[in-house]
DNA sequence: AGCACGCCGACT
DNA sequence: GTCGGCGTGCTC
């Protein structure tokens, strides 16, 4: 028989146990920490745990690995506790974390800062309180250190950016360590969970007058005395009779006496209420699924043919022009998913989500759907992170942060307007594309994507055109509108007939005084807000720039100023030339506020409104421009990029392009693309059931090969001629690219810094790397710019060799150099 | 990213 | 001579 002693031991050997733990910081790698005995059965990957970082700040960390593996350089600090019961991460999250740390050449920390809404990331932070409250010497104080004092009689605990603001110093350690050698004050690390949840005061009858008898009384003696108290009550007892329990704000609000709340409080004090707090859910939505739908006969063909391609293929486009009823498609396939118990993922560009889409499916889906964008601020992030782990939601629609959202069994995930350039995230890291992330999402939980574009990627019909993803058309309009009629005006033809006024073509001109005779509304589309981009001294041409970047200001009539739209930058425009002193000023180029403007001269009878970032600051000022289009309280709306997404008028007859040309010949190899996308998507605009709508496209360059695919409607054929360009010259699809970007506030530093890493990428890479070169942009908010840029072949290379390379190159770049900055963008958009 | 330590110039 | 500036390197 065997001894059942000696079983136990091997793995009951008293062993260290350590965590490697991810932070929520910038940092290149993992931490160890070792965990004290007690707290080692609490261990789970993807728990938070919290820990001592540095001399002082303590942080919610993410276990990412537990290990028996005994640092050999350093000592590891003991965590200080675990945070959760159940582990708040899970592990497909932490694989696509892992993903896209990989892939993207960040950080852990950095994906994670990315992926998890503040509130459920803990900080400490340093807060100092008095040690005494009396015999303090004054005198032995420095004029700083009685400031703080003296604020601490006053406020009893200061954290340590307020003592900087109150001091007008950036570096108050040295004052803080003196005052805690005095034994003045006492220095303490508090760790504050950031998320509360929301409480709703409730009213309820105190158990006394919770009877027949006892109320009658009541509103016998209220009567008479206090009517208004008397009124309150009764209101009670109808709310009360739902069963629900019965809002103070609710009570006070639907109550006719002015001021119900105080009568409330009356009843409090008489003992017949009692309050009491609800925690509640701040977010409130349908109870009930309020629509249904139904596919037509196209819509249907359409959603079989996906059904078919998933049988062989995970990834499927949709391409369909904008009123096909993509809606209804996506719907059907949300509503088998979540038949089969799945979640669903639907991801929008971040600008569509306030669009009439989002109503239509919350009509459809009601509280299984819920909504996450950036307008939520982190109380709520934290409601529907934990709703969704809960499984009380099966259906996220989203922005492109959606994808770290707690998916346990994903079933499908929608990709609407996949070519919209905002799936990329710019800055900071991690600089992923959301699309591209989300079909690797969906590799991890085995699900289906649907893509869906009426403009794809070039790079997702190419994979789409050549087996790698499913392909299915829907070209019908819904409800049999057409496609607008789309004219170009030659603007330099019309200059050289004097017949190009205040920006317009007399034949865009002429339109719009006929639509408007019609009663019909019109879109102006015009990629650039402000006034003018530039003012321009007549004399001398001088041209008023940023002071911190390589930008020239635009001129801003409203408040008259001049703007940086990179930094932020503000000087008043003083009406003359920095330069030579001239008042002889010229206006170069027009924005949204300019037509505006002249559209008073020109046309002053029509109700003009502009949607720009200006205009759309506030919250409902958006919502409003919106809506008095909608109800025809304005004839004429001038817009930027905005206009193009997610809105549908049905009184738009024509869409006016002021200015293709800065489109057309962006420097970028994707310039092509963007004004096809942009142009259709603008067209699309124009034109609905009723009405067929006409787009005036203002150039000056009329041959110009996508106007001619654009004029055609012909999707097919613009991919046709791009795709041939970005063959010859090496860009995707056919190659990876990876941008390294490199700042310093010394111009010969980075250039230099740039020089170098370059032709040490070049020893190994060769002509796949390209510059250095001063960027379009060579300097911003004060930080020098350089750009090298490689293309990696699809084929024969390992894409993860190059980056590792890269990697290796960059840390010895920043062994010789100091100060300086680099930034890897994979796939840069 | 913080934070601590160390070196250096501007003042009592 | 000290105070406070900022530059550099480390954090398990």
């Amino acid at each position: 028989m065997k001894n059942e002693w000696q079983d136990i031991p091997d793995t009951h050997i008293a062993q260290a146990v350590f965590v490697d733990v991810v932070l929520p910081l910038y940092l290149p790698q993992l931490y160890t920490y070792r965990v004290p005995e007690d707290l080692v059965p609490y261990l789970e990957v993807g728990k938070r745990i919290v820990v001592q970082f540095g001399s002082k700040k303590i942080y919610s960390a993410i276990i990412w690995e537990i290990h028996n593996r005994v640092p050999q350089v350093y000592e590891a600090k003991y965590i200080l506790s675990v945070v959760d019961d159940q582990p708040i991460v899970n592990k497909k999250q932490l694989d696509l974390w892992q993903w896209i740390s990989n892939y993207y050449m960040c950080s852990l920390g950095e994906v994670m800062n990315a992926a998890m809404p503040a509130g459920l990331k803990l900080e400490s932070e340093t807060k100092i309180t008095l040690k005494y409250f009396e015999d303090i010497d004054y005198s032995q104080l420095t004029d700083h250190e009685f400031l703080i004092i003296e604020a601490l009689e006053l406020q009893k605990e200061l954290t340590i950016k307020k003592v900087c603001e109150i001091l007008e110093l950036s570096n108050v350690y040295k004052i803080l360590k003196s005052l805690f050698y005095k034994e003045l004050i006492l220095v303490k690390e508090e760790l504050n969970e950031k998320y509360t949840q929301k409480q709703k005061e409730c009213i309820r009858l105190s158990q006394s007058f919770n009877n027949d008898d006892a109320l009658n009384h009541l509103f016998d003696t209220l009567e008479k005395k206090a009517p208004k108290q008397s009124e309150v009550l009764m209101l009670y007892i109808q709310q009360a009779q739902s069963g629900k329990p019965v809002e103070k704000a609710v009570l006070s609000k639907i109550s006719t006496a002015n001021n119900a709340s105080s009568a409330i409080h009356a009843l409090i004090e008489k003992g017949v209420f009692e309050s009491y707090k609800l925690e509640t859910d701040r977010l409130i939505y349908n109870d009930q699924v309020k629509e249904t739908f139904e596919l037509n006969a196209e819509q249907t063909e359409a959603y079989q043919k996906i059904l078919e391609t998933y049988k062989e293929k995970n990834i499927c486009l949709l391409h369909g022009v904008t009123g096909s009823g993509k809606t209804h498609i996506y719907a059907q396939l949300i509503q088998e998913t979540i038949n089969q118990g799945k979640q669903v993922l639907y991801l929008l560009p971040e600008i569509a989500l306030t669009g009439q889409m989002i109503k239509r499916l919350k009509k459809y889906f009601g509280n299984q759907i819920m909504l996450s964008h950036s307008k939520f601020n982190e109380n709520e992030r934290v409601e529907i992170w934990n709703k969704l782990a809960d499984h009380k939601i099966k259906i996220i629609m989203g922005a492109r942060s959606a994808l770290f959202l707690p998916f346990s069994n994903l079933g499908l995930v929608i990709v609407d307007e996949e070519h919209e350039s905002s799936y990329k995230q710019q800055d900071p890291a991690p600089r992923y594309q959301a699309r591209d992330t989300a079909m690797v999402l969906a590799q991890i939980h085995q699900a289906k994507v649907l893509l869906g574009s009426a403009t794809p990627a070039v790079e997702t019909f190419y994979s789409a055109t050549h087996g790698k993803y499913g392909y299915v058309t829907l070209f019908n309009r819904f409800g049999g509108s057409q496609l607008p009629d789309i004219e170009l005006a030659d603007v330099g033809f019309e200059k050289r007939t004097k017949t190009f006024k205040y920006n317009f073509t007399s034949q865009l001109l002429n339109e719009m005084e006929k639509q408007l005779a019609d009663e019909h509304q019109i879109i102006l589309f015009q990629n650039r807000r402000g006034y003018v981009p530039q003012i321009e001294c007549a004399t001398c041409n001088w041209i008023p720039k940023c002071k911190h970047c390589d930008i020239t200001l635009t001129y801003h009539k409203y408040n008259h100023t001049l703007k940086c739209h990179y930094c932020g930058y503000k000087e008043d425009a003083t009406g003359k030339c920095g330069a030579c002193g001239s008042t002889d000023i010229g206006f170069k180029g027009f924005g949204t506020e300019k037509i505006e403007d002249d559209l008073k001269t020109i046309l002053p009878d029509a109700r003009v409104a502009r949607l720009d970032l200006e205009t759309t600051r506030t919250k409902t000022g958006h919502q409003k421009i919106i809506t008095d289009l909608e109800e025809r309280r304005t004839d004429i709306l001038i817009g930027t990029q905005m206009v193009s997404k997610g809105l549908d008028f049905e009184n738009v007859s024509l869409v006016g392009i002021m200015n293709a040309d800065q489109l057309l010949h962006f420097p970028d190899f994707r310039a092509n693309e963007r004004s096809f996308q942009l142009l259709s998507q603008v067209s699309g605009r124009s034109g609905r059931r009723l009405i067929k709508g006409k787009v005036i496209i203002q150039t000056s360059t009329p041959n110009h090969q996508v106007l001619y695919h654009i004029l055609q409607h012909s999707y097919q054929g613009f991919y046709d001629s791009e795709i041939i360009q970005r063959q010859k010259f090496n860009y995707p699809p056919f190659t990876r690219l990876i941008k390294l970007t490199l700042k310093s506030k010394d111009h010969q530093n980075c250039l230099n810094a740039a020089t170098q890493l370059g032709s040490k990428l070049k020893q190994i890479l060769g002509k796949r790397v390209i510059g250095p070169e001063k960027p379009l942009i060579s300097k911003l908010q004060d930080y020098y710019i350089q750009s090298i840029l490689i293309k990696v072949e699809r084929e024969n290379v390992s894409i993860s060799q190059v980056k590792e390379l890269v990697k290796k190159q960059m840390e010895h770049i920043y062994i010789d150099y100091k100060k300086l900055y680099i930034t890897v963008d994979v796939d840069p958009y």
